[in-house]
DNA sequence: AAAAAAT
């Protein structure tokens, strides 16, 4: 404790200096009187060609140097004054460190145009953070690119260091590392006080200390035993399973949660309305829509999106495979091209263009109803065109409902399309924009770590449909950038995991406020790989009258990929992955946490192996970069998080390694969907050790998957098979006449 | 645990 306060002590002296230095800053004010006066003289310089002025910086013509000069010269001063400090504050990172030793030589030359303007911007401008993200960011590009040209720079390579250092290198290394060691401290310390508890606390001292010690063997059995025995015991007895009462709390617990812990209670008293209705609409539905539905798609029993309490995730499977029970017979689709289904030429060439010159089974499953306007829901197999699926008809019914209106300048949106992540909404937006703008119509992207100038820029410009992630999304509409009211259609890609918990709640109030300036309901499209009864929260609420497709026979394990288990040593696993990836064809790596993504990754590159990482812990541009290294073949390994298990195509992975095995059989699928694209061969190999042998055996049975298990250590064949470094038969026997 | 805003 005493420690602890002069621990504090210390602080309060550390914080001494940083007093002194704010102190310093009142002086430091005055010495930025001084800055302002050298700015002043350097606005004096200007003065004194003020043409040159005007001339360098065209853009900021009219700016400072006209208006200032004569007018506001001395209430500037004064304004700086007061305002100094304040100013100060953002100026002095900039002035301090970097002007006022280094700068004084290199302004006049060299910043002048570039710095001042900005800096001025950003001081009397609102909204210091588009300037400070412009430079920001545009520097992040830059010192990448140019690091090594810029250091001549300095005033430049401050701003970028910094800017690396407060944005998220440091930040996050700094700080998620430690938390993540704190997380590790917690568990840690739970597991110390869990047992403290039950040993220390409670059970044990009073069961031995008070019951039986004391009163069982000083008193009641040598005296009362021998007399009462038969009544006292009883009443002892009884009074025990009092105390344990455990078998019949456990009893007491187990109907509650069976009754639901409420939840089909809850589901009866929230549900009963909606499924009565929502039986008498599927009644009416069934029979307008039955003809179709024998055709292509079956729409599930409503139980199927209520009566699922969370208990544990088997739940899931009982709707998982109810949808896929009834759904469309690819047979059924086979011959319709994209514009017997609805869509303009104009699209139907984009299609053409992007490579997809005939539908695929959920395509054509799903087009027609997307554009009559139906709420749908899609299950698609990975890697099975669901992009296009949603996109196109989208597109084609946004053109038909503008009716030839012409394009307004700040134009609301009237489509929204939402991802779970970054990359993915960046991947959607290049499926989606070709086919938009083939017609006319404009997409932009929204998501978070880029810059939001160029996102709000082009919503003042309007735009028709938005991609993005919720997070940026919901920032946009609360500084009012983004309205959200016009919204016809809106599309959850990834649903059931747009679902889940932490990004429930951020579509649901999205969602609430999507199509408000409209006469009819916005249209709901959710699709996933792995729909399922999760996206009941959403279904209920949001959606009308869902119908539900589903390609038949199109399963996870009926496509190209060879699924392996190998049971490993923890302590081999390291070696066993480094083997693995240590081959010729594209790999992706996957981990549960961000920082093993990190090791491995490092790991890989000690050994020799090209390799990068992707994980939340990266910047944006990081991110985009490693995974540009990996589709443009730079590298071969991409070890990442979950991040990267849904949605993201990458043409020619033919080996995704699990090194560590997902927890959720959806999580397998998305990971495995990896590979085996676009009708390759691929490999999956998850490692897992002995004892989750049995977790494992449960995830592949609820995913459908048959993957044999085998023991193997690092030396053994098996890796180099698996790895794609043995010689297959054919080619021995090629081989061996060859030399 | 990861992801999704930014700082």
């Amino acid at each position: 404790m005493p420690k602890n306060h002069k621990q504090g002590g210390s602080r309060a002296q550390s914080f001494d200096p940083r007093y002194a230095k704010k102190s310093g800053y009142r002086p430091g004010g005055q010495r930025d009187f001084g800055r302002d006066e050298r700015r002043d003289g350097g606005r004096d310089d200007r003065r004194d060609a003020p043409q040159k002025a005007g001339s360098r910086s065209p853009n900021h013509r009219g700016y400072r140097p006209a208006e200032t000069d004569g007018a506001a010269k001395k209430s500037r001063w004064t304004a700086s004054d007061r305002a100094g400090r304040d100013e100060a504050r953002g100026i002095r990172t900039h002035s301090r460190d970097a002007r006022g030793g280094r700068d004084f030589g290199d302004r006049p030359a060299r910043s002048f145009d570039n710095d001042r303007p900005r800096r001025e911007y950003g001081n009397d401008r609102p909204t210091r953070s588009y300037d400070n993200d412009r430079p920001k960011r545009s520097y992040d590009d830059r010192p990448q690119r140019s690091y090594g040209n810029d250091r001549s720079q300095r005033s430049y390579d401050d701003r970028p260091r910094r800017e690396y250092g407060n944005d998220r290198p440091q930040r996050s290394y700094g700080t998620d590392r430690p938390a993540r060691s704190y997380d590790n401290d917690r568990q840690k310390r739970s597991y110390d006080d869990r047992p403290r508890r039950e040993y220390g606390s409670d059970r044990p001292r009073r069961e031995y200390g008070n019951d039986r010690p004391a009163r069982s063997y000083d008193n009641d059995r040598p005296k009362r035993s021998y007399d009462d025995r038969p009544a006292r015991s009883y009443n002892d007895r009884p009074a025990r399973s009092y105390d344990n009462d455990r078998p019949k709390r456990s009893y007491d617990d187990r109907p509650r949660r069976e009754y639901g812990s409420d939840r089909p209670q809850r589901s009866y008293d929230n549900d009963r309305p909606r499924r009565e209705y929502s039986n008498d609409r599927p009644a009416r539905s069934y029979d307008s829509d039955r003809p179709k539905r024998d055709d292509r798609a079956v729409r599930p029993n409503r139980s199927d999106w209520n009566a699922t309490p969370k208990q544990h995730d088997e739940h899931v499977d009982v709707v998982h495979e109810r949808l896929q029970a009834e759904a469309i017979a690819a047979e059924t689709v086979a011959g319709q091209g994209f514009a017997e289904l609805g869509l303009g030429d104009n699209i139907v060439r984009a299609l053409a263009d992007l490579g997809a010159a005939s539908p695929f089974p959920i395509q054509a499953a799903t087009i027609s109803p997307i554009l009559e306007g139906k709420d749908v829901l899609a299950r698609g197999r990975t890697g099975s065109g669901k992009t296009i699926a949603f996109g196109a008809p989208l597109v084609e019914s946004l053109l038909r409902a503008r009716a030839g209106k012409p394009r307004e300048f700040g134009r609301k949106p009237t489509a929204l399309i939402l991802a779970p992540t970054r990359e993915l909404a960046l991947q959607i937006d290049r499926t989606v924009q070709p086919i938009a703008r083939s017609v006319g119509l404009f997409t932009t992207q929204i998501y978070g770590g880029v810059p939001q100038a160029r996102q709000v820029g082009a919503l003042k410009k309007g735009v028709d449909i938005i991609v993005g992630t919720p997070g940026r999304i919901e920032d946009l509409i609360n500084q009012g950038k983004l309205d959200l009211s016009d919204i016809r259609i809106v599309v959850l890609d990834e649903a059931d995991h747009m679902s889940e918990l932490g990004f429930l709640e951020p579509m649901q109030r999205i969602l609430r406020l999507v199509g408000t300036g409209l006469d009819t309901p916005t249209q709901k499209l959710l699709f996933s790989a792995t729909l399922d009864r999760e996206v009941a929260a959403l279904v209920d609420e949001f959606l009308v009258e869902p119908s539900v497709y589903e390609v038949a026979g199109e399963d996870q394990d009926s496509g190209t990929i060879d699924h392996r288990v190998l049971v490993i040593d923890h302590r081999d696993k390291a070696e066993l992955v480094e083997r693995l990836v240590d081959r010729d064809g594209k790999t992706l790596v996957f981990t549960r946490t961000r920082a093993y993504a990190e090791m491995l990754a490092e790991q890989f590159e000690d050994a020799g192996i090209n390799a990068v990482a992707l994980h939340g812990d990266l910047n944006q541009a990081k991110r985009t970069r490693n995974l540009k290294r990996l589709t443009d073949g730079r590298v071969n390994v991409l070890v990442a998080t979950d991040v990267a298990a849904r949605g993201i195509h990458v043409d020619d992975i033919d080996l995704v390694v699990q090194a560590d095995a997902p927890d959720e059989y959806k999580t397998y699928l998305h990971r495995a969907g990896r590979t085996g694209r676009a009708g390759r061969s691929g490999t999956v190999v998850t490692l897992i050790t002995r004892q989750r042998r049995r977790r494992m055996t449960e995830m592949l049975e609820r995913a459908e998957i048959e993957a044999p298990f085998e023991d193997a250590r690092p030396g053994d064949d098996l890796i180099e098979e698996l790895a794609g470094n043995l010689p297959t038969d054919a080619e021995l026997t090629g081989a061996a006449p060859a030399e």
